[in-house]
DNA sequence: ATAAGGTGCAACCTCATGGTTGCGTATTTC
DNA sequence: GAAATACGCAACCATGAGGTTGCACCTTAT
């Protein structure tokens, strides 16, 4: 299970709108150069460079080198991780309630 | 659904550590004070107020005076919205895989 | 060999963020 | 009414984040 703080920084790499944009542009599964996700982005290749950086560091991507060019490709499970965290905190709002509506029920006004 | 604006905005709420504290510890879904919350939290109680305020603005939480002092509540649902986004994501590669899996399958070496 | 393509490095700028401190204001409580 | 509680406002500070520009470096194509 994701720690609380890596859980954080998954958080905070999505946080910003050009990068999550990167990150949706991965989603189709295909490993694709900076060059190539810097044509499809609104910023220079060297703002790219560093979100996918960031990215890379919070686990969300991998990277490979392929002669003069390094393909990216999406991490599937940081999805996963990022949900189980939420996950986890949703499961355990929904206890508290159940076990406050048991409260009520079980007598108490 | 999320666009995704938002869920940057959401993902962003959610991306500092101290925040992301905050957020959990409305987990229980009880409705806690400022003072209660900083109590519990390494830094100021106006530090806490300002996360406060940015969760709220991006709609992960709910707050409502009561005399003296404001409670908070978390907003279950901004946590779906967060989720349905990752599922989005998570889909789309999903999808792009097993057609990648069928186009390898029905022929092409 | 030369040119073109893809990336790295570094300096630089601006602005938002996370945090603090100090003081003022409303609400309880005694 | 006075003291304690809970909060708001504003100034301030340091750092980091997002972005740009300029140039150097390696790889591939001609």
């Amino acid at each position: 299970m994701a720690t609380s703080e890596t859980a954080a920084a998954i958080f905070a790499a999505l946080g910003d709108p050009t990068r999550l944009s990167l990150f949706a542009a991965l989603g189709d599964g295909a490993a694709h150069s900076i060059t190539e996700l810097a044509d499809d982005a609104p910023v220079t290749r060297q703002a790219v460079t560093k979100h996918l950086k960031a990215l890379e560091r919070a686990g969300l991507v991998a990277s490979a080198r392929n002669g003069r060019e390094i393909r990216f490709v999406m991490r599937r499970e940081a999805i996963d991780d990022a949900k189980g965290f939420l996950n986890h905190i949703g499961a355990q709002w929904d206890g508290a309630l159940d076990r406050l509506k048991a409260h009520v029920e079980t007598g108490e006004a």
